[in-house]
DNA sequence: TGTTTTTTGTGTCATATTTACACACCGACA
DNA sequence: TGTCGGTGTGTAAATATGACACAAAAAACA
């Protein structure tokens, strides 16, 4: 543990916290990952503690090489999910003189969407929990701003990125994939012009898993076509919804 | 002048500065306002001495309500541009370990839409000076890349939001908008269908400043109906171009 | 001054895109 | 065995987009 004023600046500096909101989708509603505050490390120092929150930590000033790396290590520590710093998307900057009551620190807000499936088991439930989108309770800090905020910016980036692919499993349905969109776009659209307007865009191959479809009440499986949705964007696209 | 070493941590602290990424348009393209790093300040605690660079500095932890507001603030006294901290749009945090040679800092890269006429008189041309987007020099730290991501963003943002109005005088003309939208979105128009979509949009006004039109030559004026468009953004819409 | 060039405003038609909509199949469940 | 619910599929109407030409006058030029 590092000695009491041990960094001396001329002029006064801020701490710069990094934190992250983690989407999932479990097949019917986008969630959420929070921690509960004061679990973990020493919580005589903190504040809000006991309250939900987004996980999330301070910058490493000598070893994180952005606040990417924050985020993703934070993550990991708070949370037992292992990120790439690639995987997360930046969503603003928290600066309010008052947002802290102990001392002024800025925050970069990320997200990160996840296969929910596949990272569920990875996730520590003693310090962490995952919470439908709609159900969050009241958080710590400015955080219910920062998941208002991280919300909208995936809604918008679902128009340019294939947001959808990332949250689902490799394998999926059509139905699922409608659901997923009605979920972050807040709409309903017609199941056959969602599928025919998918179909155009060629991001989907057919899943062929051997046994023989028995009836269209069984949905087809498809998997995301990352080299023809590589090509589309290349050529400068916008997925329309 | 604060006393050295005056502030003290238990940990490490980054530097946060705050950026601008200034446009205006003159009426046929796009422009940037940047200083001359190092003819302000004590130059001797300086990186980049000499280069230019967009305006920017740290934050005031104990005065600035927000990383706006540094921006707002050091816009002002490095180039006399008075803007409210509303007027800046956040475009991402640059945070690499190694982006400042002299210690860790973190930036805030902001951009700020101006009516370049109204506000070229105010630029102290001493010390600032307006590029156009095309000629912008090779910048300090990593600032073309900040600059890059800005126009990405104002790229982005031109389908959400008004922001050729923001960059035109009170009055202008429809070739004048096409101009801008031609220049920010880097794509060519038929005149006849962008006239008909604005007129479509219904957020124009004609403005009638007496004198009757004696030709088509002389193009109509027009005036940004912020009412209309207020409503149709309540009524969730996006401009397509 | 006259001539040429440039700029602007305007409307229609062909094509592409979007939206609305109905039925047949079969598995799940009672 | 019957009913219910979820899935797949195609077409027609409405809407939006994109291409296109001419007339008028200002501006540039000789």
């Amino acid at each position: 543990m590092a000695k009491k004023g041990q960094y001396t600046y001329e002029y006064p500096h801020p701490a710069v916290t990094a934190d992250c909101v983690v989407f999932g989708y479990d097949g019917k509603e986008l969630k959420v990952l929070l921690i509960r505050r004061g679990l973990e490390k020493e919580a005589s120092t903190m504040a809000y503690v006991g309250e939900w929150a987004l996980p999330g930590g301070f910058l490493d000033v000598e070893k994180d090489r952005t606040v990417a790396h924050t985020a993703a290590r934070e993550l990991k520590e708070e949370t037992g999910l292992k990120l790439s710093y690639r995987e997360f998307r930046e969503v603003g900057t928290y600066s309010d003189i008052k947002r802290d009551p102990r001392e002024r620190v800025i925050t970069v807000a990320h997200y990160a969407l996840v296969k929910l499936a596949e990272v569920q088991a990875d996730t520590d439930a003693d310090k962490a929990e995952w919470f439908a989108f709609g159900d969050v309770p009241s958080l710590a800090f400015d955080h219910d701003k920062i998941l208002r905020d991280a919300f909208s910016r995936l809604k918008q980036n679902i128009h340019f990125e294939p947001v959808g692919f990332e949250l689902l499993p490799e394998v999926f349905t059509l139905p699922q994939l409608q659901n997923l969109y009605e979920s972050i776009l807040e709409v309903k659209f017609d199941r056959r012009n969602f599928a025919n307007k998918m179909k155009h865009y060629e991001i989907l191959s057919e899943v062929d898993d051997g046994t023989p479809r028995r009836g269209t009440r069984t949905p087809i499986k498809y998997r995301f076509d990352r080299e023809n949705y590589d090509r589309l964007k290349r050529s400068g696209f916008q997925l329309e919804f």
